[in-house]
RNA sequence: GCGAUCGUUGUCUAGGGGUUAUGAUGCAGGCUUCCCAAGCCUGCGACCCGGGUUCGAAUCCCGGCGAUCGCACCA
């Protein structure tokens, strides 16, 4: 499809025209990369889908939380953020290329164990290895940290960092989590906020992005609750596209279509609450409107893992403009950042288990909601066709920014008052709506496909007769006629999905 | 951050030392119109930013910012 334009550019030009996001931002100032501005329509889509991901965590339990995008370094230094989260970089003395020391030196000094070497060290290994510069020879400089956290300061010099992540900020309420929940394990609480990575350089546009909302749903648990999760029994039948790391070492890159309860049995999961997360993580992305041959679930290989995870799985999007987009990590943290703040707090962050103190561990969904806006709007992309001369988006209904639009067929006063009356109650019935005079018909029509509007209501001069309406379908482009009475509650059993269109005609 | 290519109305684009800067589409107002971008009229709108060369720069040169691709990076 449209082979001969690039996919990316088609998604990028109709966003910005269209006011779904603008960028890279400060625009009038030339732009920062990784930073953009959501446009009216952008914004309405991401509260959509924020709202999708809400409604399936708070059905599944989970209570939503907000806290703070800045804190002090303290806890970024127990996080293992301040640490782990860092480049060491090395640059050479005379042309001046940058290089990452620790690649550069397993790659030129095979076998040398780098992890957990400080700064110094491995501006001394360089030294005495003697490594140079890979592309002009000449001595390296001293190897300096590059931390992904974008720094701040609190008052007048409390070193402070932007939240790289929520996660971390979510964990440091555990004490106040044991005193809401009643001390009763697990507890399961969600937030969705702005998380900030300095990257180096960022590309592909909405993919990476310097400033992002992160949605994280955590899980404090038990060893003995992970083993025992009882919600696993209601979909140890559902089956999903999985991707285990076994098979991705076979070169193999299609997804198995796996019962749950058997992928546990085969091991691919190591418990079933685990395993109850990535099928949770994975109805969230078919309630935000991806559908099930655009998604897979890929296990991270071992060695791939961030430095919290004992296990790793994501949610990878397939997109026409970059292929496979990874959306989301499911990881088990085990109880590392629990015994982490313990240690460096001071606080106990533990439990009684038959009288012994025990930290919980922690199971984690994450994800930044600007990728799977992204990838639905690369999905919903329809180019032009013989019988709709204009590039389309076939928005999800429950997900489109516009839900319906109202026209009078012509823009006569007889037509225009009943108009109004209908925009007016559809407005009041809690719809995104909108009403559009401007041009002929066809014309409307076609703004709203382009908009990815579902459903249009078209008052003609038959209304003034007898009371009806026409619903148009985007999809089909075909029509319904029905009366105005009827209206407000057939739309909503449309949109919702609980009724389709054609039981219409 | 390095290298290559590039930056022209809201969007897509032509051009390339002296131009009223091309075209399409869009948008606004009007006429017309009984259902899928019809037509007509009127109007709106651009050379990324800074410096240099030049009598004159959107055009050439340098720098910045941004984009695409490759390298590197993406805990």
């Amino acid at each position: 499809m449209s082979s001969e334009r690039d996919f990316n550019e088609i998604i990028t030009g109709l966003a910005k025209k269209r006011g779904f996001f603008w960028g890279p931002s400060p625009e009038i100032y030339g732009g920062s990369s990784g930073f953009f501005d959501l446009g009216p329509l952008g914004k309405l889509l991401k509260n959509r889908l924020e709202n999708q991901i809400r409604a399936s965590f708070v059905r599944a339990n989970f209570w939503e939380v907000e806290c703070p995008t800045v804190s002090p370094a303290m806890v970024w230094k127990a996080s293992g953020h301040l640490d782990g989260f860092i480049d060491p970089i090395t640059q050479c003395t005379k042309c001046e290329q940058i290089y990452r020391a620790d690649n550069l030196i397993e790659e030129q000094l095979q076998g040398t164990k780098i992890s957990g070497k400080s700064i110094d060290e491995l501006t001394e290994i360089i030294k005495t290895h003697k490594i140079t510069c890979p592309s002009c020879k000449s001595p390296l400089g001293a190897v300096e940290s590059f931390n992904l956290m974008l720094k701040t300061r609190l008052g007048l010099d409390q070193e402070a960092y932007l939240r790289p992540e929520t996660a971390t900020t979510t964990y440091l309420l555990f004490r106040r989590f044991l005193t809401f929940f009643r001390d009763k394990l697990p507890m399961s609480v969600f937030q969705i906020g702005k998380a900030y990575r300095n990257e180096i350089s960022p590309r592909q546009g909405m993919l990476r992005l310097r400033e992002f909302t992160q949605t994280e749903g955590q899980i404090f648990i038990l060893e003995e609750d992970e083993k025992n999760w009882p919600q696993f029994e209601d979909i140890k039948n559902d089956v999903l596209p999985l991707l285990p790391y076994q098979t991705q070492q076979k070169g193999d890159s299609k997804p198995l279509k796996m019962k749950m309860s058997e992928a546990i049995r085969k091991g691919h999961f190591q418990n079933p609450a685990y395993a109850w997360c990535v099928h949770l993580t994975y109805s969230i992305f078919k309630n935000m409107g991806f559908s099930e041959e655009k998604l897979r679930l890929r296990q991270h290989f071992p060695t791939e893992r961030a430095h919290y995870a004992k296990d790793a799985w994501d949610v990878e999007v397939h997109t026409e403009s970059f292929g496979w987009v990874e959306c989301c990590g499911i990881h088990d943290r085990g109880n590392y950042d629990l015994t982490r703040h313990q240690e460096f707090s001071k606080e106990k962050l533990s439990v009684s288990v038959n009288k012994q103190p025990v930290v919980p561990n922690v199971l984690e969904i994450a994800f930044g909601i600007e990728r799977p806006l992204f990838c639905l709007l690369d999905n919903s992309f329809q180019p032009e066709s013989e019988i709709r001369d204009t590039d389309w988006l076939k928005f999800p209904p429950e997900v489109a920014p516009i839900q319906i639009a109202v026209f009078p067929l012509m823009g006569k006063d007889e037509l225009l008052v009943p108009s109004r009356e209908i925009f007016e109650s559809v407005m009041e019935a809690g719809f995104v709506a909108q009403f559009d005079v401007g041009g002929s018909i066809g014309r409307r029509y076609r703004r709203q496909d382009e908009i990815g509007t579902p459903f249009c209501i078209t008052i003609d001069y038959t209304t003034l007769e007898d009371g009806t309406v026409t619903i148009r379908d985007r999809d089909s482009m075909e029509q319904v006629r029905i009366h105005k009475d009827n209206l407000i509650v057939t739309l909503k059993k449309i949109i919702r999905g609980s009724t389709r269109f054609e039981s219409l005609k």
